[in-house]
DNA sequence: TTTAAAATACCGTGATCACGGTATTTACCC
DNA sequence: GGGTAAATACCGTGATCACGGTATTTTAAA
């Protein structure tokens, strides 16, 4: 028997920085629940490892390669091993960056300077399904989370005219919605008129892109 | 002098349960970072310390709340005290009343079973500007945010086709881009009608909502 | 009970759109 | 050099839209 089957968390460390890369393994191999068998310095040779017989339970990832960048990495690295779990491990400079990385699949982002002890943390979690974030990072996710639901500016718009806006943004005409509502189409052309002049727009377009853009309804 | 200025950061917890808010405060007590002064019941109570003098720098906040609830509370908190970041402290059945909070301003969401370590910790995040949540809020999160990103299905659009659809979306009406491209209004039409095709919609409605509900460009 | 807001209905006109054609030029690949 | 994709241009017709009016009924508030 050539390969131990080890019942250790898999781990394999993507980075180009020698000092780095190889301090983390060397701490990592310290630890009794993880275990990182290959540490490379490019996404092209992980894929080597992967498209093998070998398994990864986590990837720590940093972002800044030479070749293929880490963001561009993820997915691949999803393709060939899909249950493997990225960790992008970086210093805090990429700022939108992580967003790519995040939305590619990554579930976590942590700096480079974090502890042993954070990252062996942060490993476990993602095995469980969970995500990490560094605090500046959550921070800004969280930002953005609240820009994205804001109805902030009231435009007085009434019950039935939310109604009508709704049935058009359903992608039905002014006609077909007359008809649904029971209702006559030059009344459907009133309120649409109300609805302009209260959002400032002149044309459906401007008032579905207004709609759809500032999340109102 | 009645009231000795401390250094300490000034934590308040609201919290119904005796149980827990006692044992978090006197945890607390044991900190030599932090300090809680006030250990209330409720909103309304919390409200009332606010609208005096005390200033607290976080406030450690339940979900579940007798009267006013702790989302509705945050709201109210922000504007006595605007300075004061929440941290949502509660057991996780509430999945999503967590992105209501969150999008209220809430800095902060931790599990009642997390350790005091941990909640010392996240206040101290959150007082640099940080923001700090459990794994499997951050999972959730980051999921929200992946499906918000993914143009997935590819309709091949060309370049130009994009670029009209940009400008559509920007409100331009077509005459008007055939102005701004030094094209013909014909030409326009024509990358229109290819647009719609490959999109599968009939209008320019159609078009910009599918655009915009589906993230493309 | 008076007032105001909301919802309803109607008309005409000029502008714009959707969509069926057809056709030429350029650029690139095999 | 032949094939293909992309971008360009043109035409006509019927449908739809935007928007200026005006006006009645219903509902809710004062």
């Amino acid at each position: 028997m050539v390969d131990k089957i080890s019942s250790k968390i898999q781990v394999m460390i993507i980075e180009d920085d020698d000092n780095y890369r190889e301090s983390i393994q060397s701490l990592i191999s310290e630890s009794d629940k993880m275990e990182c068998k290959y540490a490379v310095d490019s996404c092209e040779e992980s894929f080597e490892i992967l498209e093998k017989d070998y398994v990864a339970d986590v990837i720590l990832l940093d972002i800044k390669l030479p070749g293929i960048s880490g963001i561009e990495g993820i997915r691949k690295i999803k393709a060939i091993s899909p249950t493997t779990h990225i960790i992008i491990l970086t210093v805090f400079d990429d700022d939108d960056k992580i967003f790519n990385a995040i939305c590619l699949g990554a579930s976590g982002y942590l700096l480079k300077s974090s502890s042993i002890q954070k990252i062996e943390e942060a490993v476990e979690n993602v095995l469980c399904g969970g995500a990490v974030m560094t605090p500046s990072i959550a921070a800004k996710v969280l930002q953005m989370f609240g820009q994205y639901s804001q109805p902030k500016q009231d435009y007085g718009l009434t019950q039935r005219e939310k109604e009508i806006l709704r049935l058009l943004i359903d992608g039905m005409s002014k006609k077909y919605i007359a008809e649904q509502l029971y209702i006559s189409l030059y009344t459907v052309d009133t309120h649409l008129k109300n609805i302009y002049s209260k959002l400032h727009v002149h044309s459906q377009m401007d008032m579905i892109t207004k709609t759809l853009k500032e999340h109102l309804l």
